[in-house]
DNA sequence: ACTGATATTGACAGCGCTACCAACCGATTG
DNA sequence: CAATCGGTTGGTAGCGCTGTCAATATCAGT
């Protein structure tokens, strides 16, 4: 004997299926296709494994079936409110669901994130959520390889992988600047943190927006790879007006940095939006309650990751999504941080 | 033929194994105690390995070995900024590790929470973290039973499961408390959300402390059952002032209470700390940038984070901590919103 | 009653890996 | 020189489940 003989009480299919009075391969398809059954074993079996408190082994499922009931999720931060919004919504989509969540943190870093997703294939993962449209060559084609449904979410572009989830940083960015050239401001200053590749495209957004109107002033932009907070918020505030002290307005890619700045202008005693107007993105909870309430871009972030774990699952059952790109949009929310007064 | 032969590029241990003129067995070892190998036949399994580009099977292994290197969390909430710094922790603890996380969302339900328990235990976990030292019964003894490692953390109490790592709100909310009365309020009040077993301890602290300076007064708590926001800090300061229009300060149990809590003072233009000293709990970033910069009460979330990972591979590792309790403390930092002018 | 089609069920043989034990090896000891 | 020993290696037999296919039961139609 190889090894000491399991022990009675552990309840595998077969005990189950021994209570039953079926075969171990008829109460393992009660558990897979119990629509296969006929309508009294499929009642005998459930109430066996009731009984005898049966869990499934998913290990050993796993191994016989060449696949898992894990879904693979890598998004760059754990700790930006944005991703924990997302991660929410992927997390209720598939709550209930047989599938469970594996999570992983590309920390921003498209080569780590190419390591953890062939650390993530080589467990063969029922699909696929992976934020953004910028991997590496080879993760692209790793993932065009894989036999799985995978959505690519944060963001649309031209060509997924496979389905994409998202909304246009480009267009989102344009639409604030628009707002501000609306209300009647020119010089609109640029704060810009961390500058991952949406935050590089909301910066396109504002170059292309400020081009447009002939205001673009390469002096108008702070940027920096520092990760954002509120703290940074009002060093590159400070740091945009020392160098452009002439500005009206200024377009922070977050509302974190928009916070920062809008604390920046009370301390230096410069009315908000009278001296200075401030919008921000993603319009989080606080910003309407700030005073001034802030003005932000409104993106559906819980939205998102709750459809990109349907889209998944959809798939996985065969129902693959008319359109593979969804277009989550945004919305322009004025509060009176940029509203002129009248 | 039960089904298809393997296709022959498929890397197994074997092939593996047959590369490096060892047996199976041994190549096994080689990724499991590779000091039990010989120099020799280590270097050429590894070789063999890397030419192959080997990745095992954890299904197999997992089958085969009867347990599988994955470590659970159970965490309240996705969203709540707490969280995610300590889940960063834990990720950055077990990061690089043979471990990898299986992470579930309990929503504060105690219920929901034995549920999920239920799962990981199926699945037979290495380690365990779970939060907070409020469970059921059945949970409580379910993970007596379990024979792996667990960590409770965020709070401490008398008789841990098996770890714990955290601090005592009681006693934190307790110094936020003195540090008010220390500077001279009496009439201070208390804002509470949610109301879960931590936060109820803060509140305990604060009648505490109240009570032992002769000032409780039930009149000055504001509490909810709903989740945190800014806004509804708004919210309850106005309840609160409505109630008890002469308070002199007031004890917020998040940051995100407190920051509303200035805002609500700023729309009634009540100068803090002047007509109203404020502070926090948490210190998360934005605290000290604010106008003016909020006092709140430091809370160590990432490394609790970080050790409670540490502390299970350690345990996992045959080095059980001499301590299984660890108190991570807490400070309370002093800023402009609750300091009384000279 | 018989045929063919469809719904159910079961037997078999692994999935890829590791626990257990036995065997082997060279070195050390009396 | 035999006995002993610790370190290293290999053989065997599963872990618990499911894919494949064949077998059987059921049923409508003629």
């Amino acid at each position: 004997m190889a090894r000491k003989p399991t022990k009675p009480e552990k309840i595998r299919l077969t005990e189950v299926a021994k209570l039953a009075g079926v075969s171990p391969i008829t109460a393992s398809r009660f558990f897979r296709t119990p629509e296969a059954l006929s309508a009294g074993k499929r009642v005998r079996v459930e109430s066996a494994a009731r009984e005898l408190g049966y869990v499934p082994n998913l290990a050993a499922r796993a191994l016989a079936s060449q696949r898992t009931e894990v879904i693979g999720v890598l998004i760059p931060s754990l700790t930006n409110n944005v991703f924990s919004d997302v991660l929410r919504g992927i997390y209720d989509a598939l709550d209930g669901s047989r599938y469970s969540i594996q999570l992983a943190n590309t920390r921003y870093s498209i080569l780590l994130e190419e390591r953890l997703l062939r650390l993530f294939l080589a467990q063969k993962p029922a699909g696929l959520i992976v934020t953004g449209i910028n991997q590496t060559a080879d993760s692209r084609k790793i993932m065009e390889a894989v036999d799985c449904p995978i959505v690519q979410i944060m963001e649309i572009g031209p060509s997924p992988v496979d389905m994409m989830i998202g909304f246009s940083h480009f267009d989102a960015s344009k639409a604030a600047i628009s707002h501000l050239l609306e209300q009647g401001y020119r010089r609109i200053g640029f704060l810009g943190a961390r500058m991952d590749p949406r935050v590089q495209r909301r910066l396109d957004g504002y170059q292309a927006a400020m081009t447009e109107a002939g205001l673009f002033d390469q002096r108008l932009i702070v940027t920096t790879a520092v990760p954002t907070s509120v703290t940074l918020g009002g060093t590159l505030f400070a740091d945009l007006l020392s160098k452009a002290p002439e500005i009206e307005a200024v377009f922070c890619v977050n509302d974190d940095l928009a916070l920062g700045a809008m604390f920046e202008c009370k301390r230096r005693h410069m009315p908000v939006p009278d001296q200075m107007a401030i919008i921000g993105f993603n319009d989080l909870e606080f910003v309407s309650s700030s005073v001034p309430p802030l003005s932000s871009v409104r993106t559906n972030r819980y939205e998102m990751g709750r459809n990109a774990g349907t889209m998944v699952i959809e798939a996985l059952e065969g129902r693959r999504p008319a359109q593979p790109v969804v277009d989550l949009g945004f919305s322009v929310i004025a509060r009176q941080s940029s509203v002129r007064k009248p």
